[in-house]
Formats: structure tokens, sequence, C-alpha cells
DNA sequence: CGAAGTTATGGAACCGATTCCAGAACAGGC
DNA sequence: GCCTGTTCTGGAATCGGTTCCATAACTTCG
């Protein structure tokens, strides 16, 4: 493989200007650029980013912390930033770290500690002040996706307008007896997603002048928990609400399919939202609102990459992205059309 | 942030000796080894990577290459790989893919060429021989998962008799009108995935005897889509298969909730299999063969490491991997029981 | 016309490790 | 007691770049 010794020697210069030829910072005459660009192009000169970040500091890699790869908003947000930092010429070094995990002191200790990014984006990963401390001492920005992290920059949707607003939809349909279906706190994803959910769910229906009490159930937060949850609660048709606002679209899907093997017709016995616009969502008719995670790793890459060139005082900054309701066939009155 | 060179001079002992305490490569007496180590411990001292690699050649970073994230496969794979490479210290760097991406120049000739990696995993994605050639040249180990690639270690399941054996399963039940939903040439993933399991198929029922002309419909890979094909075919009565060999269980799963649509009963008048193990497949009770991707990547793990600790000469071996059947509700004789 | 500023280039120091080499101390074998 | 071999340590070279500094030529301007 050649070095820029090489480069240099071919073109006849110092490694000094072939650097500056090549990087494009400092004076270099039109025609020297031209004859090292050359020289570099015929040996296939690629630079070596390890010697490059030992003397500048810059490693051009972006450290991701995620807790999983499979979910749906996970694995969204995770392609969107891969693509966003490729096109920066950046690359993307993921660390898969599940909530409780053991690995986590391993990862901040060892992983993290070797320096190996310009950056970090935290998905859905909250972070103990420590934590976050460990990474500013070593003066690399970090940027939060999903909910806020004291003195770090976040991108996330507001959980409880979101809730309010899906919950609100059911009211105004004119359901009476809403469920809600959501994360337990045991299985807590960090940020108290799942308690704020359902604190948007109590506040709707307390405006809406409804009791709460006995209205929210807990399960997994996939496809297959919904549907558990589905068969064991919605099988006595006493029992049954006449809405079900899920805490995720998974879940949502999960209830429907669940619903259906009980012959209730959704939505005229049942009406269900959820909250995501996973791509399944089309296929079951379900409405929902749509959180575009996309959008927030492409966001997030672009506020860290920039935090990276000009760094700003630290100044805990909160985005909050916007949530559209997306109508389907999965809600309407309650029994419009008797059956 | 702290370099050896002042945990040396806090242990008073020379940078050299400091990097063979630490490293264990050396000679060193034992109280010098204790001194330096404490020395290293009480100011945090970690290694700069960057600076180690620059001299040894090593990064401790292995590169992934793989089409998609968020598809379940993938993810699995992904995740197990993720884990498999932090349990031996080194991190993961990934290059998403998609197979006919206009990126992927690039990334082959820039970040690839930056050999920021001991060795990549490439996962789904066929090489060509000028790429192979490519990381040869620069000396990194090479793994594939998914299919084979010219003179790399590959590790797959065998696509032709996975769907053979699943083809043979309806065959066994009595089935005579049995259709193969997979994915279309066009969406072609590399490695002819879906030309083998669509070869499987025709073989098994060229064994029974059994005519193949018309028996195939092509979807894309997803539950959406098995679902849109679904109402599409499975709406006229007469012209329904008695049982469907889905190259996948989401296409498999997207045809029973279309089925369901339709009030064809499953396994009585629609029997469907799939490819898999999702995890999305016991609620909807499908019968499925299993692949294990978490397998398949903390195998590509363990072989890569090992080959880049001793490399062995350039052997072009594939490892096939076994899948195994799994029953459950969503195959029968075809009508078992008259409705 | 001399001072000041801009452009272009090369030499050398430097980033933070590892490793080669040399030298010293000490053991065991003859 | 000398030679050889093993253990331990430090100095210096090295990896492949970037950047500081000095030098020189060429402009520009009062």
């Amino acid at each position: 493989m050649s070095t820029i010794a090489d480069v240099a020697r071919l073109s006849g210069v110092a490694k000094a200007t072939a650097s500056r030829a090549l990087s494009g910072k400092g004076y270099v005459s039109v025609e020297t650029r031209a004859r090292v660009v050359a020289a570099a192009r015929t040996i296939g000169y690629v630079v070596s980013p390890n010697a490059a970040s030992l003397v500048t500091g810059r490693t051009k890699n972006i450290g991701v912390i995620i807790p999983y790869i499979s979910r749906w908003f996970f694995a969204e947000v995770l392609e969107s930033v891969e693509q966003a930092l490729l096109d920066q010429g950046y690359d993307m070094t993921i660390y898969n770290l599940p909530t409780k995990s053991p690995e986590r002191v391993r990862v901040f200790e060892y992983f993290l500690a070797r320096r190996r990014f310009d950056g970090v984006i935290s998905v859905g990963v909250e972070l103990s002040e420590e934590e976050v401390d460990h990474l500013h001492q070593m003066r690399r920005p970090l940027l939060g996706i999903g909910g806020p992290i004291r003195g770090v920059h976040t991108i996330a949707i507001d959980d409880v307008a979101t809730a309010r607003l899906a919950t609100e939809h059911l009211v105004s349909l004119g359901h009476t007896d809403i469920l809600h279906v959501g994360g337990s706190q045991e299985e807590q994803m960090d940020f108290d997603v799942h308690s704020k959910r359902l604190d948007g769910f109590n506040a709707a229906m307390r405006d809406a002048g409804r009791p709460t009490d006995g209205s929210f159930y807990a399960c997994e937060l996939t496809v297959p928990g919904g549907y558990e949850l589905g068969r064991s609660v919605l099988g006595d048709p006493r029992r049954r609400p006449t809405a079900i606002f899920a805490a995720s679209d998974e879940i949502a899907i999960g209830l429907i399919v669940a619903a259906r093997e009980f012959g209730i017709l959704v939505p005229s016995e049942l009406s269900v939202i959820g909250i995501d616009g996973h791509p399944y969502a089309e296929m079951f008719g379900l409405t929902t609102l749509e959180q575009h995670p996309r959008n927030q790793g492409r966001l997030a890459v672009t506020s860290l990459l920039a935090e990276i060139d000009t760094p700003s005082t630290h100044v805990e900054v909160s985005t909050v992205l916007p949530t559209n309701l997306v109508l389907r066939s999965s809600t309407s009155a309650p029994h419009p059309s008797p059956v």
C-alpha cells in the first residue's frame, strides 16, 4: 500500500506539500496540486485515517449507541443515520446496548474510552450523569434521539402530546370506553416513553371527563406482545372496550389480529389507533400518528456534524419533531352501522 | 487525556517498559508490571487504538457490508455479529449498501480503501471478482454470509435443499395443487437466493410428478408484499391452490392475513409454509423451516477472527448450516375436515 | 525604492503508541 | 572463572500522516 511519501516522491515535492495539495489546506500552486493529485491517482493512494487522526484528533467516525437493531424504530433510525453519515464521508460504529445490559459499563469504560469517534449519537438510551460527563470529558459532542438528556441536544417527538392527540381522536369519535395498551414499566425503555404516553392518555381522558382506572394494560412492545394481550383481554364481549389506543403500531397490529380471530369487527365494534407509521400499518388499515424516524436520524447527523465543526457552548437544546395523524379504516364512531 | 508517556513517568519506567507491561508482551518483572498497571489505573489511561494500529497494522475493528438493516434476517445477523465482536473487544463498522446502490463504488474505493478494519463480513452481498480482489489486495480476510463468493469462506443455508424440504412437506401431506410465492428476479437479492428456492420447489414438484407451469408468483419479500399478492391471487375460489410454499415467513404471514380476510380457512382450505423462523411465525401458527441467522452471525465472527489471528492459505470453504422444520397449525392435509 | 503582505515550498517536529536493538544483571553449565 | 543463555530495562526508530516554522520569490503600496 502506498503512502504520502510515495506520492511526494513521484511528483517531486516534499511530504508537506503533498499533504497540502491533497487536503486542500494551505498554499499550493495550481500546477503543483495537479501534479500531486495525478500522482496520487496513478498509484491509487488513499490516506490512512489512523495516521491522520493521530495528529488531527479527528476520526471521521461517529459512534451510535442503540438498544435494539431489529425493532422498527431503531432500524429506521440506524439506516437513515448511516446514509447521512456516508454522504458526509463518515464511518459509523455501532454499540448495541440493551438498556440494562451488563455490557454497559464495559462499553463506556473500554470501547467508548478508546475515543475512536468525533461524536456520539445515543438513540433511545437515557444516559446517566456519569456517562454524560464521561463523554464530555473527552470533548466529544453528544446528541440524543428519543428523549431529553441533561445538558445534551436531543431530538424527539412530544410523547405526551402525541398520546393525547391519539386519545382525543378516539374521544372525538364519541368513544367513552377507551383502553390504553402500552409498554410495562419493567420493560422500561429509557426516557420513560411508556409513562409519558400513559400520561398523555390519562390527561386526555380526564379532560373528557372519563375515568381512567383499570383502563391501562401493559405488554411487550411487539406484534406478538399486542396479540397475546388481545387474546387475553378481548375475549369477553361484556368487558370489552369500544376503542383502544396502543402505544405503538406493532402492539396495535397484534391487537387487530387478535380481534379478528375473535370475530370482532374493526372498526365498528372496536376502534384501534397506534403511534409510529409502521410499514405494516397500511395493510391493516391502521389509523396512526406517524413519527418519521428517518427524519430524526437525518436531523441528528446534521446537527451533530455541525456541532463538531463549530463547537458551540453547551446549550441544552431540545428539538421536538411533529407527528401527524393518518386516518385509515381502524377507527370510527362506536357501532356506526348495526351489525 | 493521558498517554502512555504519563503512565511511564508516573511509574518511573521508560515508555517501552510501560508498553510491555500493559500489553503483556515481552519481559517485564512482576513488580514493575504491578506498578505500571497501578499507575495506568489511577490516571485512567486507555490506549489510543489509532496510535497502536498505526504501528501494528491491527485495528480491532471489523467492517460489515449489508444491504438492509431493517429486514428481519439482516437485523438478526447484525445483532449477533455485534454481540460476538463486542465479546472479543472488537468494534463493528457497518456499511449499509443496497444491492444496486450507486454508493457501492464509493464504499469500495473510498471507505473500504481506508483499511480501518482487520477483516470484512459481507452479509447477503455478492461481491464481484474485482471487489474481492480489491479486499484481498489489502490483505484483509473476508467472509461471506448468505451465498458463495469465489475464493472466500462463506456461511449459508442450502437454499435449494431447504425449498425442496418445504415443498416435500406439502406434497407428503397430500397436496397436489401447490403454489410458490417468492422474490422477483428484478428485486434480486444477491446470490440468486430467489431462483435457488424456486429451483428447489421445481425439483420437488417434478419428483412428485406435478407440473410447475404457472405455479410461481413473485412479490416483494415483506409482509405487505405477501399480503398484496394474496389479495390479488386468492380471491377466486376456483383458481385457488390448496397449499402455498412462501420463500420467506414474512410473505407467508402476508398471505395468511389476506386469506383470513377472504374467509379462507388455514390450514383446512389452504396450507401455508415459509422459511425463516420469524418471531411472528408462532402467533400465526406458521409452519416453517427455521434458519437461525444468529448462529450464522456468531459463526462468522469466530471464523473471521480465527483467520485474522492465523492466516491460512486461501481455501475456499463453504459452511452449510442446517435448517429445521417447525410444525405448527398452518399446514395439514387438504380439506381434512369438511367445513 | 524599501517595507509589508501574499504565495509557494521544504525541513523538522509531532501525534501516541510498538518494537528493534543494545546493554546490564544474573543464572546455570563446563 | 569464563561462556552462554535468560530476564529486565531504556533509548531510538518507526508507523503515516499534519502542521509549525523558516526561507524565498513575487506583489503591492506609500
